[in-house]
DNA sequence: GGCGGTCTTGCAAACGTTCTCACATCGATA
DNA sequence: TATCGATGTGAGAACGTTTGCAAGACCGCC
């Protein structure tokens, strides 16, 4: 019924624990023969070597504590999927934990984690609160690498390592894109400007803009709450001005906008990709099924985990992975074009 | 550096490690006095009880394993999400792993698993194999429950338990739907029939059939591989045929194939849900991007998730949450309507 | 034949808990 | 005052590993 063990093994051997522990872990002097009447035993027996006791006597896990908001975002799975596969290869195994976007719940299984000693710790976090660093100065204090995904709280401490999305220059290659189909009254829909990922793709919208000797109206500039409801009450207010304000293109900048919108100007009777040309955020179609396809921008994420996965085993066996070069990353963005841009002139 | 244990405090405070012990735990007797002393001090210290060494003294881990083929799948993710709320709250954290469809990796991880001695586990196979049995079996002859989700072996022991989607009754609900629209010509795209889950499906079909006096036409039933350039390639056929053997609904069944169908409608410049009626399986367009919208059977992730949950809790607590009146779970899907279905007549 | 090295093996400590047991104290009861 | 149960505390074993150390066997060499 128990598991074997060891002792077991030895007993019936006639051999101390030792020797039969050196023969499983390949290390330290065993006679050739002594190793063949062991491996042959092993062989009929179904000894497996328990990693917890392995893990309390060498003060590691081999394990890595995800927590994320929400799993269900495909974002998050194509992300975890490379972690896994990255640091599986090195031994180590996923402890992996949805918040369900519960700030609660997030200090709840920081706590967890913390007590089953996860060798490291990537965080997509809610709680940007200093109330929480306590929660993740434990992990600091004891050595424990974090890094953070998606976004990353402003305690600056060089401790911090982040992989993150460039959002400046998503937002900036999405309105360059309309600007290069002939697009000059371009809209945007932002999402939070007091967080730093709506802020920083309105910012990303603005820096194409001018780059291009445009000047944002700001008539044309839409603030949304990153939801579908937000972007189609947005949008509906961006058309109802539209003879005031006329604009051949709309940049959305976050995916459930960005079907908010959609929806609105259909509704409105218009139509997309000839009327209105959208670009939209991390819109994910990956079954093609919208018609006219959706361009958007969107976050490499299997880069993402690639990263964050060599970042892991770097932090944690800088030794044999070598240290890492860069601890705070910003992924750039690429383009997926879709015929609901059209071009203009 | 690193983390304080019982010891530590226990020396610091003048009190055996047990008194401390007992304080931490809250059982036994500890006056009350002695209880405020440590309580107050640990509430200046960092201490946090290490996991590792209670699992090993309490021989089990409070984790337990999921096994994917692969991560991406959007139905895996929701019910993972429903099994950690649910298990979560009885303090058991999710280790898991992805195969990438590969029985060699499966392997593995069923072995990498084990040696961490999770308490349960939760896997959808790809390896029916009665070769993978030893690597199963361990986990059995240990008393560790297993449930299998989405699919399960041959192997019909009673302690295989399995909470999987019921295929008879869902394409028979598909097919039902069609018929009741007035549908009568109906063909239908099955995956591998030596899968069960292509088997069943197809049967579904014609149980409906049968079941409404309608007689399954061979000629219009096409066998694909699941993915989506077999649901191209069937439904090509089907269409190529189509003078001789007319049609005017398909059933596909599986999630991919039905994407391949649609394209392939769509380039012989028929509509769908006008001039063809089609009914998905699985199909998830949760963002409601596709026009028009797909009508599909769908199974009810959440419910599976929480029976999962619950189940695990009680294979893992019988004293606490009952034993499980079932253990071999079939749940029903739902119909999610779309305008791929015209009214006949 | 003694010496120094390489092998071979086992003992025992350590990792950080939990928990049984033994012992001590104390107030209440007979 | 002796006895008892309830209360309070600590010593130490146990969980299953890994590993430093010691002791002995064996070998070749001077």
């Amino acid at each position: 019924m128990k598991p074997e063990t060891l002792k077991d093994i030895a007993k019936e051997l006639n051999l101390s624990i030792s020797t039969v522990s050196r023969v499983v872990n390949g290390k330290g002097y065993v006679k050739e023969e002594t190793r063949q009447r062991v491996l042959d035993f092993l062989a009929t027996r179904n000894y497996v070597p328990n990693e917890i006791a392995r893990s309390l006597k060498a003060q590691e896990s081999m394990t890595i504590g995800i927590i994320l908001p929400d799993l269900r975002e495909v974002y998050f799975n194509r992300i975890i999927k490379e972690i896994d596969r990255v640091v599986s290869a090195a031994g180590y195994m996923l402890l992996i934990a949805d918040t369900n976007e519960s700030k609660k719940t997030e200090r709840r299984y920081l706590d967890l984690m913390f007590q089953k000693r996860v060798d490291a710790l990537v965080i997509s976090t809610i709680d940007m609160d200093p109330a929480e660093t306590p929660y993740v100065e434990r992990y600091l204090n004891n050595g424990t690498p974090i890094i953070f995904i998606d976004n990353h709280p402003k305690l600056d401490s060089d401790q911090v390592n982040f992989v993150v999305l460039d959002n400046h220059q998503a937002s900036r290659l999405a309105v360059q894109t309309l600007i290069d189909n002939g697009h000059r009254d371009i809209a945007v829909i932002a999402g939070y400007l007091d967080e730093p990922t709506g802020y920083e793709r309105m910012e990303g919208y603005c820096q194409a803009m001018e780059a291009n000797d445009l000047h944002p109206d700001p008539a044309l500039i839409a603030i949304g709450n990153f939801k579908a409801d937000g972007g189609y009450r947005c949008m509906e207010e961006l058309l109802l001005q539209r003879d005031v304000h006329p604009f051949t293109a709309v940049h959305v900048a976050s995916e459930m906008m960005t079907i908010g919108a959609l929806r609105a100007i259909r509704e409105h009777g218009l139509t997309v990709g000839q009327d209105i040309a959208v670009i939209g955020f991390d819109v994910h179609d990956d079954l093609g099924l919208a018609t006219p396809t959706i361009a958007t921008v969107r976050q490499p994420e299997e880069e993402v985990g690639q990263r964050v996965g060599l970042m892991l085993l770097q932090l944690l066996r800088p030794e044999k992975y070598g240290a890492p070069e860069e601890t705070k990353v910003r992924v750039k963005a690429y383009l997926q074009s879709g015929s609901s841009i059209h071009k203009l002139q």
